[in-house]
DNA sequence: TAGGATATTGTCGGAATGTCAATAACAGGT
DNA sequence: ACCTGTTATTGACATTCCGACAATATCCTA
C-alpha cells in the first residue's frame, strides 16, 4: 500500500501532482442544452475554452465542496440548486503539459443562471451550446472534450432512470416543461400523451396543489419570482405569454435524485454508455 | 514540463496531496460474493482489512494503468481479464490521518484467481465475503468500507443492464452459471425459464458451437480432461462432477461490457443507488 | 431400465408501451 | 356570445413484455 517510510507520508515520497477539479455545468436556453465554459486567459491553450475548476483547496473539506466552491465562484450558483455529482477522474500523465494534474470531474445542472454569470474571475464565462461541442466547433483545453462528452453520456443516461430532468426547471413545472427538458437533452421527439402517463404514474413526481405553489421548495435556489401558474421552461419564450391552450397542471419532484420506478424510454437508445 | 515561471505550476503553489489508487476486486467462490482485501501491517489502521492499492506512479501513463499494475502486484490478474472500471474518487480531507490522499478508486470483477493469491506485498490478502462486511463484521480501514459499498451498488447495478456478469464466468459459460453469478449477487432467486429467454434474446450473448471450445464431447463418455463441456462455476464444487441433468449449451459474450438490449430485471429493486 | 437432475421450451394472464384519436380548457379575435 | 387555434389530458387498442408455472428433453447414477 505505501511505499517508503513506516508511518506518516513525506511528500517526497511520492510524485508531485496536482489534484484539480472540474465542473460541467448544463443548463437549456433557448431550448438548447448548453455548458458553461471559460475562456482561458493563460498560457497552455489560452484563448480556448475549458471547464471552469481548478485546484482543491485545504479549506476543501470533500471533493464535493471543493467543485461546490468552484462552481459559486464562477457562476454564484448554490451547488444544493445545481444537483453536481461526481463524474470521473481524469489523470493521463500527459494531460496537462506542465506536470501531472489529476482532476475530479462534476457535473451540474440548474434551471436557469441567475446573473450574466462571469463569476469573480477575470476570465469570460458562456454557455456554449453542447451541438456546437459535439461537432467540434469548440475547441476545448486539454481533455475537456472527453470530460464534456462522459458528462453528456451520463446526463442523457440518467434522465432515463431518475427524476433528475426537473432540475433543468423551476421547483414546480409543468409536465410539457419536462417533456421538452428530455427533448432537448435527448435531442428527440417523445409523444406528449405517453410522457405524461409515465409522469402520473411514477412516484417520484407529484402533483402539487395551486394553494402549495409557492411554497413547493427543491432546496435550491430562491425562484426570483415565486413561480407562476403559467410558467414555462427557464428562458425560452417562456412564461411572459401563455400562447392559448389548456393551462397545465403544476408537478414537482420529492427527491430529484430518486430513481424513476419505470424507466422513461430513450427513442434511439439501441446501444451507448451509461455508465 | 514543469519548471519554475512563466505559467509553469509550482509544487509550492498547491497543498501537497498524494493520489492514491484502490482496487476493489470481486471474486465469486463457494457461491458467495467476495471482495480481495489486504490486512495492513503499518501504523494507521494497522491490522484492518483494507483495500489494495497504492500510489499513482510517474510510470503510471494514466489511472487505469495504475490500477492494473496495482491489482497485478497484489494477484497476478492481468486487467484485460478482469475488466476493471473506474468507481470514483474519494478525497475527504481527514480521510487519511496522516494527510490528505486523494484516492481514486476502480473495481473488478474476475472468474478465479490463478494463485493462492497474496501478491508482492508481504501483507497478507484474502477474499473476504461481501456478507460479512455488510453486516459489518470486518473492520476496514479508511473510508474503505463506503468505497466497497459503492462498488457493490455499482456491480449489483450494473448486472442489470449490462453484460459483465460474464466477467464472473469463464470464457465460455452455461446460461445456469451465468444465473447462478445474477443470484450470488443480487442475493435473489431468479426464474431459470425467463432468465434462459432473456440471455438467448439478448444480442449481446451468442451461443458458441462446440467445434469453438476445443475437443469437445457433447452426451459421449465423460470426457476425462482440460477444456471440458460441463465446465461449472469457477471454484465451488465445479466441473469435477456433472451431477447428471440435460447438457448446457455454450454461451459467450462478444463484449462483456456491453449493454444489454433489454435489462435483466433485479427483484426486489423498488429503488436503490445506480449512481 | 427406473429415478433423479438439470436444461430448455411452452402456455397464459396481467402489465406496460406505443400509436392514434378524442375530449377538455383556455386565449384571442370577430 | 361564438368561432378558431392551441395546448393539456384522457381513451381505445393492438402489440409486446414479463413473471409464474407447467411440460419436455437429455443426461447421470444406480
Amino acid at each position: 500500500m505505501n511505499s517508503g517510510s513506516p508511518p506518516g507520508y513525506d511528500p517526497r515520497d511520492f510524485p508531485p501532482v496536482a489534484v484539480t477539479v472540474d465542473v460541467v455545468l448544463f443548463a437549456i436556453q433557448e431550448g438548447e442544452l448548453n455548458v458553461l465554459l471559460v475562456e482561458r486567459g493563460v498560457d497552455p491553450f489560452r484563448g480556448d475554452w475549458a471547464l471552469p475548476g481548478g485546484f482543491v483547496q485545504a479549506e476543501d473539506g470533500d471533493l464535493y465542496r471543493a467543485a461546490s466552491r468552484e462552481l459559486a465562484e464562477e457562476t454564484g450558483i448554490d451547488a444544493g440548486a445545481a444537483y453536481l455529482e461526481q463524474l470521473a477522474t481524469y489523470g493521463d500523465v500527459d494531460r496537462d503539459p506542465r506536470m501531472r494534474v489529476v482532476s475530479v470531474a462534476y457535473w451540474a445542472a440548474c434551471a436557469q443562471l441567475p446573473r450574466p454569470i462571469g463569476g469573480s474571475d477575470a476570465a469570460r464565462a458562456e454557455l456554449v451550446p453542447v451541438a456546437r461541442i459535439e461537432d467540434g466547433d469548440i475547441a476545448l483545453a486539454f481533455d475537456h472534450l472527453r470530460i464534456v462528452q462522459d458528462a453528456l453520456d451520463r446526463l442523457r443516461s440518467k434522465l432515463e432512470y431518475t427524476a433528475l430532468g426537473v432540475r433543468f426547471c423551476l421547483p414546480a413545472f409543468t409536465i410539457s416543461e419536462l417533456r421538452e427538458v428530455y427533448e432537448v437533452v435527448w435531442n428527440a421527439k417523445l409523444d406528449a400523451g405517453n410522457f405524461q402517463r409515465k409522469v402520473r404514474y411514477n412516484g417520484a413526481f407529484r402533483e402539487v396543489e395551486p394553494e402549495e405553489v409557492g411554497c413547493v421548495d427543491m432546496g435550491g435556489e430562491p425562484a426570483a419570482s415565486p413561480p407562476e401558474v403559467g410558467d414555462h421552461l427557464p428562458a425560452g419564450p417562456a412564461s411572459p405569454g401563455r400562447r392559448g391552450g389548456r393551462p397545465a397542471s403544476l408537478w414537482t419532484a420529492e427527491d430529484p435524485a430518486a430513481m424513476l420506478n419505470s424507466p422513461i424510454a430513450r427513442p434511439g437508445a439501441a446501444e451507448g454508455g451509461v455508465r
